[in-house]
DNA sequence: CCCTTGCTTGGAGTGCGCTCCAAGGTTCTA
DNA sequence: TAGAACCTTGGAGCGCACTCCAAGCAAGGG
C-alpha cells in the first residue's frame, strides 16, 4: 500500500542506531503516542511539534475521536530525520520544500535526491570547516599551555 | 612590549593556513586599513564591523585624525580568530566574554584557556554529530538511488 | 462535583545576529 | 573646485526558529 517515495521517507527503520537527543526509546510493538510521549522522544517541545504541523513540516497527523494528535511510529521516523537535517544546519523551509516533494509522490524522486546529495556537500564542508577550526582551537589551547608553564617565547 | 596575554591574543601569526573567507590576501608591510579592505579580507560588512565593536567584541580600534576607522594587522588577526569561533556556532555573547578576559590582562589566563577547552569538546561533539548525519545521508541517498532503478524491495 | 492534568487553537512575543537607514562629514580623481 | 565614492553615528528593523499566551475542551481521581 505504499509508493516507493513513501516507502523512502520511511526512514529506513533499521538506519543508523545513535541514541535519540533526550533519550527514551520508543516501547516496542506501540503506533500510537500522544505529542507529550512525542516530545520525550523527540527531546523538541509541544508547541514545536505543533508548530512543524501549522509550517507544512509534517505528514497528516492522526487525532483521536477527540481531536488530540496521535503520532505514529512512521510520524517518528520522520521526525528523527528532520532532526537531523536540522543538526545540518539546513533551514526549516527547504526541510518543508523537502516535505512538500514527498507528499507530492514519486515524480518528484529525482529532485528530492538532488537535495540530499547538495546536503550531503553541505555537510562535508561544514566538517571540514570544523576541522580546520579545531587545529586553530588546538594550536592556540597548545601556545596557552605553553606559556602558562613557561611566559613569554611568542609566534610559535 | 606585550604582555604575555596579548602574545596569546596575537592570533600567532604563523597559523594554520586556510584562505580567507571572502578571498584576498593582505599586502605585506602594511598595517592600516579602512573598514572597507576590512570588509575585502575578512567577507564580513561593514555594518557587522562596526556592530562588533558597539558590543565590545573588538579592542580599541585605532581612527585616523578625521576619526575614521584604521584597523591593523593585529586586528584582523583578532578577526580570523572570531571567525573561526563563529564558525562553531559559539554565540557572541561568549567571543564578548572572551574579549573582555583579554582586555582584563593575564590573570583571566587560566579561564581563557578553559573556554577554549570547551569550545574544543564543543567543536568535537558536532563533528561526531555531522558524521552521524552524513550516515544517514548516505543511506538514503544510496536507498534513493536503489529505488530508482529497481523500484521497491523495501527495508534496507 | 470539583480539581488537576493534558490537550486544543490562532496569534503575539522573544532572542539572536545581523542589516539597514538618515543625515551628515571626508577623501579621492579630474 | 566639483562630484563621486566612502566614512561616521544611534537607533530602528528584519528573518529565523522557536516560545509563549489566553481561553477553552476532555478525561480521570477523590
Amino acid at each position: 500500500m505504499e509508493t516507493t517515495a513513501a516507502a523512502a521517507e520511511a526512514g529506513t527503520r533499521t538506519s543508523v542506531c545513535s541514541s535519540p537527543p533526550a533519550g527514551h526509546r520508543r516501547p516496542a510493538g506501540q503506533d500510537k503516542y500522544t505529542i507529550s510521549e512525542v516530545v520525550a522522544f523527540t527531546g523538541l517541545t509541544a508547541h514545536t511539534l505543533r508548530w512543524y504541523e501549522r509550517i507544512g513540516l509534517m505528514p497528516h497527523i492522526d487525532r483521536s475521536h477527540t481531536g488530540q494528535r496521535r503520532y505514529s511510529n512512521r510520524d517518528l521516523d520522520w521526525l528523527d530525520l528532520v532532526g537531523k537535517l536540522r543538526l545540518t544546519g539546513m533551514p526549516v523551509a527547504d526541510m518543508v520544500r523537502y516535505a512538500e516533494m514527498v507528499r507530492e509522490g514519486d515524480h518528484t524522486y529525482q529532485e528530492r535526491c538532488e537535495l540530499l546529495e547538495a546536503t550531503r556537500r553541505d555537510v562535508r564542508a561544514r566538517i571540514a570547516e570544523l576541522q580546520d577550526t579545531l587545529a586553530v582551537l588546538d594550536h592556540k589551547i597548545s601556545f596557552y599551555g605553553d606559556a602558562g608553564r613557561a611566559p613569554a617565547s611568542e609566534r610559535s
